[in-house]
RNA sequence: GGAGAGGUGACCGAGUGGUUGAAGGUACCGGUCUUGAAAACCGGCGUGCAGAAAUGUACCGUGAGUUCGAAUCUCACCCUCUCCGCCA
């Protein structure tokens, strides 16, 4: 969320960002709401000095037990007044709420310019893609050869975008998260969390899911979502807390199962663990300064990018431009993990700062060196998709006989199991 | 599911209708003292909105109500805790 005062002394630079990013909103009751707003403030406060006063009068009167009757029943008109105003009030600032909810963050200005995914420039890339001299088989006929992935059956229990590991498949996907933790926790300095899959509307509110894209949540019939992302309940942890400026950077590093209605993508990446219902992910999430929250983007897509440099997986990694960049987000990193089936990079984290946008809409600051309370920024990236980086590994490391290699770094979480045949 | 207790500032904790934005303490910031630190003492110390400022106004879980006036009374809801029952 916008800060409703930048908002509207800056209505130009908000057309300007939504040009940019490729959307139409129509920005004209922002400014009218906000003064309606002010007005009815101003009548507001003007009759509830008047109340006061009086107040301060009946009780100065009463203690010396004179008679206050005629002050008591002069106040009642201005009483019901404000009764009138108060609801109106009320109204316009969830009307002003409800309308700077829907505006996303305004990228920052090292973010590209674009209209879709096929203008974000590559930044760097890593490694090289694997030299096999056969024709590569996609992930899906492979895990499915090797009786390790299962998505018949899962179809049949489930439904589409359903999948069952089983066997060296499941105990994969268990060592990756496994690795991607301890990589995290010991090696880049994150804490561990766990947290829980399901959350309030007030949370998904805090980190922009809602209330622009609940078609793409699972709802339960008890009012809890399914989270789209561990993003949510680990960033929506402070809400409402004034967190140590000393503390910060704050690093948590947490898996979990994730869950997306995929609304709207009928028909793409329908076969294969790309694209699914559930899936597990580790992810990463800092709450950081705004002085160094720049700084802090770069370290945390380096700590993603260095569980796919110990599986020895090539990837680039790519700035998503202005047209493409996230609803809360201010500046978004890709890696793209090469996968040789598909001949294609395909995203395996996405790495963003979101400034203040989350901060503020879940209310979380912090006292600085001079005392004063300030909005953090919120930043977080996978490390990884789980499931996308089972998908590259079975596509990067398989071999002509159909057989698939375990990478090193993996063997000591596989019981030393070194191809899954 | 049944019974009870409670939600106040960064934290602990007073406060049951009339100068209460809210005692006291802790933490934090500044100062005195000290070679330095600690201790002690003195002072400061919430946030939003409007305003150039003075100042005004709002905020004591959330929402509604009673009243000239609500942290304080009423109702609903949310959350936490304790006991009983049921269950993994």
């Amino acid at each position: 969320m916008l800060d409703i005062k930048f908002a509207v002394t800056n209505l130009d630079k908000i057309k300007e960002m939504l040009i940019k990013r490729g959307q139409t909103i129509d920005l004209a009751p922002l400014e009218s709401l906000n003064d309606e707003r002010k007005r009815l403030q101003q009548e507001y406060d003007s009759l509830r000095a008047e109340q006061n006063k009086a107040s301060e009068e009946i009780a100065r009167l009463k203690k010396d037990k004179k008679d206050a009757s005629s002050i008591i029943a002069s106040m009642q008109s201005a009483a019901s007044k404000v009764k009138e105003i108060q609801p109106k009030l009320t109204e316009i600032e969830d009307k002003l709420r409800s309308v700077l909810l829907l505006i996303p963050n305004i990228p920052h200005e090292s973010v590209p310019v674009g209209t879709d995914s096929a203008q974000n420039p590559v930044v760097r890339t890593w490694g090289e893609k694997p030299n096999l001299d056969f024709k590569p088989k996609e992930h899906f006929d492979i895990g499915e050869n090797l009786g390790i992935l299962d998505f018949d059956r899962a179809a049949k229990i489930s439904g589409a975008r359903f999948t069952i590991y089983k066997s060296h498949g499941a105990a994969l996907e268990r060592a990756l998260i496994n690795f991607m933790l301890d990589v995290h926790t010991r090696e880049n300095g994150y804490t561990e969390m766990l947290p829980p899959y399901m959350v309030n509307a007030k949370a998904m509110t805090g980190t922009g899911q809602l209330p622009k894209f609940e078609a793409d949540l699972f709802k339960t019939n008890y009012d809890y979502y399914l989270i789209p992302t561990a993003e949510v309940p680990v960033t929506n942890y402070y809400a409402d807390e004034i967190l140590k400026g000393a503390d910060l950077p704050i690093k948590f590093s947490a898996y979990s199962a994730c869950f997306r209605s995929e609304a709207g993508s009928y028909g793409k990446d329908t076969r294969g663990l790309i694209r699914q219902h559930q899936f597990n992910k580790v992810e990463l999430v800092k709450f950081a300064h705004p002085d160094n929250s720049y700084a802090e983007l770069e370290s945390l897509t380096n700590n993603a990018e260095s569980i796919l440099q110990k599986l020895g997986l090539h990837y680039r990694v790519v700035s998503l431009c202005t047209g493409d960049i996230g609803f809360s987000s201010a500046k978004t990193y890709d890696i793209e993990v090469w996968l040789p089936g598909q001949n294609a990079y395909r995203e395996i984290s996405s790495c963003s700062n979101f400034e203040d946008f989350q901060a503020r809409r879940a209310n979380i600051r912090f006292k600085d060196a001079g005392g004063k309370t300030r909005f953090v920024h919120t930043l977080n990236g996978s490390g990884l998709a789980v499931g996308r980086t089972v998908v590259a590994i079975l596509e990067n490391y398989q071999l002509s006989d159909g057989s698939v290699v375990i990478p090193e770094a993996l063997r000591f979480y596989m019981h030393g199991l070194e191809k899954i045949t």
